[in-house]
DNA sequence: AAAATTACCGACCACTTAGTCGGTAAAATT
DNA sequence: AATTTTACCGACTAAGTGGTCGGTAATTTT
């Protein structure tokens, strides 16, 4: 436990330096050297840590990127209170963020899903593996939601999973080149009335 | 005009084999010399048609992509009927054309833009141009499908746009990992019912 | 027929890549 | 104090990479 924590703390560092370029300049356009030049490490610190720049990356998904779209786009869905609120909320939260980065290069989950694609299978199920909770997240709430009486019965849930996370990644996409602000100020007023044609309607 | 032909028409080889290796297997992580190798030509032939990597892809966007895009998502929608039903019919129509294509890997422009966004400006502004053109011609069509009493007046065309395409680029990102045929109809299903909202709906 | 141009070949260059490996100083274990 | 383990260094390798360049056969132009 304890004697890890000089191991834990390089590997993380990397880990970390690796994400921030893989993000920036894509997986195939990053060498090791580069991440190890910003850190001041060598070669054999790298391979003494992980087993390839397959594994690294690997490690990266676990470790970094799992908690960020957790943190980012499940947890904050999760509760009892009306999900097509709280779905937008969590959506124009997270664009929000996004607009304020000035170093935003779009989507992680969709840029790396899109570069392994077709390329990097087993890096490919890691990613969809992913994506794949997320679904899952909002179709459960939005289920609840039918029970709590905030989601129209009639009301397709895996469908409505699917148009919400493809118009995300779709938006996120378009939001880095430039004029984000004014892109999530639309895409918030289109996915708000969607929303609503979503719910409950009280009777009279 | 004659003796450019077969210019010309070494110059299309190479194009038709470089888009389709670098939409399967990414720009950066498709050597020349693997299309050459395709190809059965050398280093030589390649240089003495193109100047650079990068330029040869840009004639690669002129020659070919600019007419995919058009051909498949622009000229279907230009005309004088409901764009809200000619815009669902196209995107439909492009969606049962990838979920068919067994060698899909995404909408290409979405790739594209994802590779090399924050990598290299010049291609990212090529490739954004031809995005903006598709959003313009969707805005002026509702515009006009307003005129026409199709489109309701409170709808804004601006952002509708920027939601279609938006959910476009995400559904066909999400269809490439599979289950395509479920995520169309899904995705259609929540199309409807999105662009049935935008109607003008007639006075009983 | 001679000269020039076209379209291509492929060896070569400087450089980058992921990954290997023998070494080593410091720390932990015995 | 002796031994082993940890965490790292950096030179090296083999396989590419984009791009150059001298050459050449076939075709066109003069």
């Amino acid at each position: 436990m304890d004697k890890n924590l000089k191991r834990m703390a390089t590997m993380h560092r990397m880990q970390v330096a690796g994400l921030e370029l893989f993000y920036e300049q894509g997986y195939y356009n990053t060498s090791i050297d580069d991440i190890l030049k910003s850190l001041e490490l060598s070669k054999g610190a790298f391979y003494y840590h992980f087993q390839s720049k397959e594994d690294f990356f690997i490690s990266i998904i676990q470790n970094l990127i799992v908690q960020k779209v957790y943190g980012t786009l499940i947890e904050p869905i999760e509760g009892k209170e009306n999900p097509l609120v709280v779905i937008e909320k969590c959506l124009d939260d997270s664009l929000q963020k996004a607009e304020h980065n000035q170093m935003d290069y779009g989507f992680v989950l969709n840029n790396f899903l899109t570069e392994f694609n077709g390329r990097n299978e087993t890096i490919s199920r890691y990613l969809r593996d992913i994506l794949k909770v997320w679904e899952v997240n909002i179709i459960s709430l939005l289920q609840k939601g039918k029970s709590d009486g905030f989601v129209a019965r009639h009301v397709h849930s895996d469908a409505v999973a699917s148009f919400l996370i493809s118009s995300y990644m779709g938006i996120r996409t378009l939001m880095v080149e430039g004029n984000a602000r004014m892109l999530r100020y639309n895409y918030m007023s289109q996915l708000k009335s969607y929303l609503n044609s979503l719910a409950q309607k009280e009777l009279a």
